[in-house]
RNA sequence: GGAGGGAUACCCAAGUUGGCCAAAGGGGGCAGACUGUAAAUCUGUUGGCAGACGCCUUCACAGGUUCGAAUCCUGUUCCCUCCA
C-alpha cells in the first residue's frame, strides 16, 4: 500500500511540512493520530475547509487517526494570522452554536463514531487555564523578539495588534501540547495560514516534551493567480446547502479557470491522478468535461449524489439545451400580482436580480436581461400573466444568472 | 499621560486658497462584444428615487460659522507614529 505522504504530496496538498523524511517514515510505518484545528467563526464551513477535510480523509484512508478540533476557546480570541484588522468578538453561545454546526458538518465527510476519529474542543482544556500558571509554564517558552519577525503578523504591524490577538498562538500551541498528552497526537496539519501557529505548537511540544511531532500545511484554495477561491462577489461559498444551494455550489466549480482544473480535481476530488491528468489536459471546448466532472463528484462529495444529479441537470437545462430546471433559483409570486401586469423593473428588484430600481433600470439599458431567452429592450416593459408558461417565467440576468418565477 | 499624523464611496486613493463635488484615478463588481457557462482584450456602467433639465442621502460622529462645507471652527470616538 502506498504511503499516504506520497499521495499528498502527488495531489499537491503539501505545501510545508517539517522533517519531510522522518514525518513519511513515520506515516508509513504506524497509525499516526493527528489532529488539524478548525475555529467557529461562523455557523458553516465554506469551500476552502474542503481542502483539509480532504486531506484529512485520504489520512483517516490510509489508517492514521484524526482528531478533530472545535476551537471553542481559541474562537473567543480570534486568530490574527493574515487578518489586516481583528475580528469581531463573538459570545460563547454563538461560538458553541457554530461548533455543533461544523461537528454536524464533519459527520458528513467522516464517521465520527468509528472509534478512530475524535472531535474535541480547546474550550475543555482552555476555558478554566489560570493566567499566571499558564504564563510561567507555557509563556516563558515563547520568545516576543521572534514572534514579532513572523510573517503571519506582519499586516498587523502596520494596523495595529493588540495582547489579545498576539496571545492566539500560545493558546493553539498548547492545544498540540494537550493534544499530545491526551492522545499522544503527533502530528498538527492545517491549511498554509497557520504554518506560524502550527510551527509554534510544534515546537512548544518538542521543547516541553522532548519528542518528536509534526508539523504540516496544506494549500490553500486559490486560484492559479493566488486569489482565494471559494470567495464570490455574493459571497462565501458555504457548504451549508441553506447558505450555498447545491446549485450555486455546483456551478460556481463549473467556472473555474482552465487553470485551476487540474489543482482543483486532485485537491476535492477522489479521482485517480491519472484520471485527473487526462481531464485537466484536455484542450480548448474540450476541458469543460473536466469542470463538469470536478463541479459533479464535489457536489456529490458535499450535499449527496441525488443534488449533485439534479444541479448538473439543471445546469444541462439552461446552458445545454434539454432537461429540467428544478434546482434553478426561484421565487414565488402570487397570481393575482400580475392581473394587471407588473413592471419589469419591479420583478427585478423583488426577484433581487437587482438590488435596487436604478440597477434594473441599467441592467435593461445595457442589454442584459432576457425572459425566456428573448432580450428585453424596453425598460417599461410589462409583464403579465400570459408571459408565464405553465406558471414559470425563466429570467436571465446576463450570461449566466438565472432565476425562476413561479406562480402560486 | 505628552507630541504629531490620520479617518473620503465595495477596496485603495485624490480632493482640504469654501461653491464648477454624487466627489479624480486605480482596483474590484455588473452589463455588452468576442468566446468554450474559460482566460485575455475592448466598450459601457458602478449612492437612491424619478428618469426630461429634478429631488434626496453621502466624505468617522455631534454641533457651529456661511447664501453655500468633504473642504473653516468646536467637541466626541477610533486608528497610526514617536515619547513615558
Amino acid at each position: 500500500m502506498s504511503n499516504v505522504f506520497d499521495v499528498l504530496q502527488e495531489r499537491g496538498f503539501i505545501e510545508q511540512c517539517t522533517h519531510p523524511d522522518e514525518l513519511r517514515e513515520l506515516l508509513g510505518t504506524e497509525s499516526v493520530t493527528f489532529y488539524t484545528g478548525f475555529d467557529a467563526t461562523a455557523d458553516s464551513l465554506t469551500l476552502g475547509h474542503l481542502i483539509p477535510i480532504m486531506g484529512i480523509m485520504h489520512m483517516h484512508k490510509a489508517g492514521h487517526k484524526p482528531i478533530l478540533l472545535l476551537g471553542g476557546a481559541t474562537t473567543m480570541i480570534g486568530d490574527p494570522s493574515g487578518k489586516s484588522e481583528m475580528r469581531k468578538m463573538l459570545t460563547r453561545e454563538i461560538i458553541e452554536e457554530n461548533a455543533q454546526s461544523f461537528k454536524r458538518q464533519f459527520s458528513r465527510f467522516l464517521d465520527l463514531d468509528d472509534g478512530t476519529t475524535k472531535v474535541v474542543n480547546n474550550a475543555d482544556w482552555l476555558l478554566d487555564l489560570n493566567f499566571l500558571e499558564f504564563m510561567r509554564d507555557i509563556g516563558r517558552h515563547f520568545s516576543v523578539n521572534r514572534m514579532l519577525t513572523f510573517e503571519c503578523y506582519k499586516s498587523r504591524m502596520e494596523t495595529g495588534l493588540t495582547f489579545l490577538e498576539f496571545s492566539y498562538m500560545l493558546m493553539q500551541s498548547y492545544d498540540f501540547l494537550e493534544l499530545f498528552r491526551r492522545h499522544n497526537c503527533r502530528l498538527q496539519a492545517g491549511g498554509n495560514d497557520q504554518w506560524s501557529n502550527i510551527l509554534a505548537g510544534y515546537e512548544l511540544v518538542r521543547k516541553v516534551e522532548g519528542e518528536s511531532v509534526f508539523a504540516m500545511t496544506f494549500k490553500l484554495l486559490t486560484t492559479s493567480e493566488g486569489k482565494k477561491m471559494g470567495k464570490t462577489e455574493a459571497g462565501t461559498i458555504w457548504l451549508d446547502p441553506e447558505r450555498t444551494s447545491p446549485y450555486e455550489f455546483y456551478q460556481y466549480l463549473r467556472n473555474i479557470d482552465d487553470a485551476d482544473v487540474e489543482n482543483c480535481l486532485s485537491l476535492l476530488t477522489f479521482l485517480p491522478m491519472d484520471e485527473v491528468r487526462r481531464l485537466s489536459s484536455l484542450e480548448g471546448a474540450e476541458i469543460n468535461r473536466a469542470k463538469e466532472v470536478l463541479a459533479f463528484e464535489v457536489t456529490k462529495l458535499v450535499h449527496g449524489e441525488e443534488e449533485a444529479k439534479k444541479a448538473h441537470e439543471t445546469a444541462q437545462a439552461l446552458f445545454g439545451g434539454s432537461g429540467t430546471h428544478e434546482d434553478m433559483p426561484s421565487t414565488e409570486m402570487k397570481r393575482s400580482r400580475f392581473s394587471e401586469g407588473m413592471d419589469i423593473i419591479t420583478l427585478l428588484t423583488e426577484t433581487e436580480l437587482a438590488g435596487s430600481r436604478s440597477e434594473a433600470r441599467r441592467l435593461i439599458q445595457q442589454g442584459g436581461i432576457y425572459l425566456e431567452e428573448e432580450r428585453v429592450g424596453d425598460v417599461d416593459k410589462i409583464v403579465s400573466e400570459e408571459a408565464f408558461d405553465d406558471n414559470e417565467l425563466i429570467i436571465r440576468k446576463g450570461k449566466k444568472v438565472y432565476h425562476r418565477v413561479i406562480l402560486v
